[in-house]
DNA sequence: AACTTTTGGTTAAACGTTTAACTAAAACTA
DNA sequence: TAGTTTTAGTTAAACGTTTAACCAAAAGTT
């Protein structure tokens, strides 16, 4: 008995014990307790460093695990456990920078602490974001991180993840009224920026291509270049400000609008970089200079900005410490026993990155 | 007893229940059996529709699940099946079109057939490969759709996965040691489909910019590139086939080495669109008369390649074709019982989209 | 030496399903 | 009517961990 976890006795037991068990696929802890002639809740607990383990026991189930190719199995732990170390993860698409930057920040994170992420895509539909969302709760997820689609006004399916106690972190497209964490830039402030850098450029006619009033991002970048307008004592001209959905497609359509206007804008900030990329080529088949006849300003800093030509303006919207953050709220929910989520928004400054579509002074 | 089902009744006992249990947080299996008085077994089979469950208890069954809110525990029931109804899926990265395509395209069919899906990104990291295999197979995924990283040359975790009797898909980047089932394209045949078009449009010096020769398909562009000069009896300068990262900043690079040239090339094909990408930032920078003076070629169709200045012909990889079948291949092992792979390949053809960047004649 | 504490475990139950094997009652058969 | 089949369940074990509760032996204390 002394000499059970002598190298040599030790290897002659295993061998005798991959004989036996190659039949069957998958190691499991008992089969190491069985090598070692322990127990089962000492293996498991040699695994989980234990302190009621000696390091003797440790090192020779670690040798034996190894030399069985033990691999644990990830969904009894969780059962027991009650908690899956998954943590979900909802974006309209992740064909966006922004969105897959995010993401990308978010297991960084994560995975430093154990947890592995779950992807899914809304693609801005409100009945996918509501499979995605069974989904990830019948996967038993601890958390989810979500920014949602555009068409989503409906609450009711996010009201049920609080309700089931799991810790909901928006971002980016988030709700007030689901009093539960948000992470995003401040819109209104960022539209602030793009008007004055278009005033300071000498423009006075500034239009702007923004999303859906209902979505609150968007809301906020409305009321921000109302507001900025007055301050720079602008006029606020009904048929310069339109409503997008913002794909590239109606950044052209809309774009293609403006130009039909008597009083053409001399400047147009769009909400979107993807619709401001529509916006470009309409510009650009009509021969219009850019920016000495009209300015261009886009939002998301997505890399094609600084691809196209004239390269666009654009607000750099953090996407990685957007992230970060995200991740490391929903860290913070896991040290907590119980689980009291209220509206804690963490706002970044945006930051304009200066192109030539809006370079017009220099 | 008989009014057991009565709707009456029952509400009477499920009100009676919800407040016994309010407590806790999770309905299982067994409150439902509680509440209709029937065994934890029964509700299972009731909700799996076993053919040995009376419509009527079913329908019970199926109504007390509903106002208890109950939520089925994957982890439990995977647990016992011996399957999780998850897919591991690795790609270099999901900010580029073609893969966010093909994951779209996977998740697609395989959630039609109960499977959910958990992304991973490499970022081309060998480690982080590794890395993210071992995440899935902790994970206890019942399959890996894989894309290898550029770094990657030594398979041993991939043959992990296989001894663990868990199929594996490639695709795009794959490796005929591995001898498992790969879908791609046409690489080799792609590469003479260009460079035909090329000589059509008069091109006599005609340069590739290629991926790194150890990754199958790059090597495979390269040879298609040879011997389509040797077919149309143009000769092979050294000088003008570069091996690359063939990212943005290396596409730069290597463009700038070409334009160094005594004898400049009078077309350049580069083996990835993001690299294509910067070699044509060098030319416009150079203002050098894209395609006259040099034409250019790009692979991939990536989105950009139609939103810059010239538009960039490229390579339709299929992306939408490529995540379906992959899927479709995964889902035909769930079929079997012995899991046999063997090296098996889907190969579609490509297909050269003309843009402006190589549209000379017309 | 008699007690207490520490060390290094063991035992058994639990997590929430599924499923093989069994069974009582009802319905059919000859 | 006795025997067979069908229906609609029940019981109990199993999946692979973790963990609370327990305990024997060794070490320390007075």
């Amino acid at each position: 008995m002394i000499q059970l976890f002598n190298t040599v006795y030790l290897l002659k037991r295993l061998s005798k014990y991959i004989k036996k068990i190659n039949i069957k696929k998958k190691t499991t802890i008992k089969d190491i307790a069985n090598v070692l002639n322990i127990s089962a809740a000492a293996v498991s607990k040699a695994l989980n460093d234990d302190s009621r383990i000696s390091k003797k026991t440790k090192k020779a189930v670690k040798q034996v695990a190894k030399n069985l190719n033990y691999q644990p199995n990830h969904l009894a732990s969780a059962l027991r456990k009650g908690k899956s170390n998954l943590v979900g993860v909802i974006v309209p698409r992740t064909n966006s920078n922004f969105f897959s930057s995010v993401i990308q920040n978010i297991e960084q994170v994560l995975n430093k602490e154990g947890y592995n992420i779950i992807i899914t895509q809304s693609n801005e539909s409100y009945k996918k974001e509501c499979d995605n969302i069974d989904t990830l709760l019948f996967t038993q997820v601890d958390g989810i991180i979500a920014s949602m689609a555009n068409e989503t006004t409906n609450l009711e399916y996010y009201e049920k993840v609080k309700a089931k106690g799991i810790p909901l972190i928006l971002f980016d497209r988030g709700e007030n009224d689901l009093n539960v964490d948000y992470i995003g830039i401040n819109d209104y402030d960022s539209s602030h920026v793009i008007v004055e850098h278009l005033v300071n450029q000498g423009r006075k006619r500034i239009a702007h291509i923004g999303g859906y009033k209902r979505t609150r991002i968007f809301n906020n970048r409305i009321r921000g270049y109302i507001d900025a307008l007055k301050k720079h004592n602008l006029p606020l001209d009904n048929e310069l400000l339109i409503e997008s959905s913002l794909t590239t497609e109606d950044g052209k359509e809309k774009m293609a609008q403006l130009l039909k206007l008597k009083n053409r804008p001399d400047a147009v900030y769009v909400a979107s970089d993807y619709a401001a990329l529509g916006a470009l080529q309409v510009l650009n088949e009509h021969q219009i200079k850019i920016p000495e006849d009209i300015a261009l300003v886009g939002f998301g800093d997505e890399p094609f900005t600084a691809m196209v030509t004239p390269t666009i303006s654009s607000i750099n919207q953090h996407s990685a410490e957007i992230g970060k953050q995200a991740a490391l709220t929903f860290l913070s929910y896991t040290k907590k026993k119980t689980i009291e989520q209220t509206l804690n928004k963490i706002i970044l400054d945006a930051e304009l990155i200066v192109r030539e579509s809006s370079n017009i002074i220099n």
